[in-house]
DNA sequence: ATCGTTGCAAAATATTTGCAGTTGA
DNA sequence: TCAACTGCAAATATTTTGCAACGAT
């Protein structure tokens, strides 16, 4: 059970509870359509609808990470905000994550020049491009 | 101008070239409908079924840049490949170009953990994220 | 002349929204 | 209690596609 520190006033429904944790659980990127098929499974009754609120409301308070998707068919989400490191096929749209594979996490200490303007810097995404061994195969025939 | 070099057979049309001219000389982030827009006053008799077409050709042949869009309302495109460094605010969605405020351009060596796995890689995107100076001025009010 | 590409318009998808009923704090 | 939510369904917005005409090689 993921805990979210809510703003006053907004409300910590089963709703958005199950979305975050399954989101967190299933480590890996999903469309708004495939949150609501996986989250359906404990919810029976959630809308569409409400997986678009609450998408947009969970990225809005930083629960879940942004959207990504380079090449990717359509917007996705996942739950994690801090940091993700990924490798995309250009061709074949596949999402490859480096989190392990990458020794150590990237911290630029170039950050600091960002910070000095004034903002506040909660995390990374760094997204590899190119074409992947399978692709790459493929194509030369 | 920009050169493009295309497989046989797919054809170097007006419309490709001026959309790739106008991606690269506005050097931002950009919608399908913006693109549509933009492109519309050097074409007048273009259609969003064509920008869309060539921004998946375009995309798909890596003449232009994926599509990013991290806490961003719409799918968005940029025209360049190769590595691009990005700041975004997650309240605002603004996204603040980091091009020349980090000094020197990510170089991570670990990538040649992906090399050895038979990817071809050929740029990134690195998207920090966070709240910008703005924002962090009216959260606090 | 051929065949990839285009414009147009319709179809398919994806996302947002109004509203009345529900529910968390 | 009662304003913040939700489900539902309708409204919008976005993206894809079929097709006949066009145009680069």
């Amino acid at each position: 059970m993921s805990v979210l520190n809510l703003p006053k006033g907004r409300r910590l429904t089963r709703q958005r509870q199950i979305m975050l944790d399954d989101l967190r659980k299933r480590r890996c990127h999903l469309t708004a359509a495939e949150v609501y098929q996986s989250v359906k499974k404990k919810l029976p009754q959630i809308s569409l609808g409400t997986v678009y609120r609450n998408l947009k409301f969970l990225q809005k308070e930083g629960y879940v990470a942004g959207i990504l998707c380079n090449p990717c068919e359509a917007e996705q989400f996942e739950g994690f905000t801090d940091h993700c490191q990924h490798f995309i096929c250009r061709i074949c749209k596949k999402v490859f994550d480096c989190q392990k594979s990458l020794p150590g996490n990237f911290k630029p200490k170039e950050l600091n020049y960002l910070k000095a303007e004034g903002h506040r810097i909660e995390g990374y995404h760094l997204y590899l491009t190119g074409i992947c061994k399978s692709c790459l195969k493929k194509t030369k025939k």
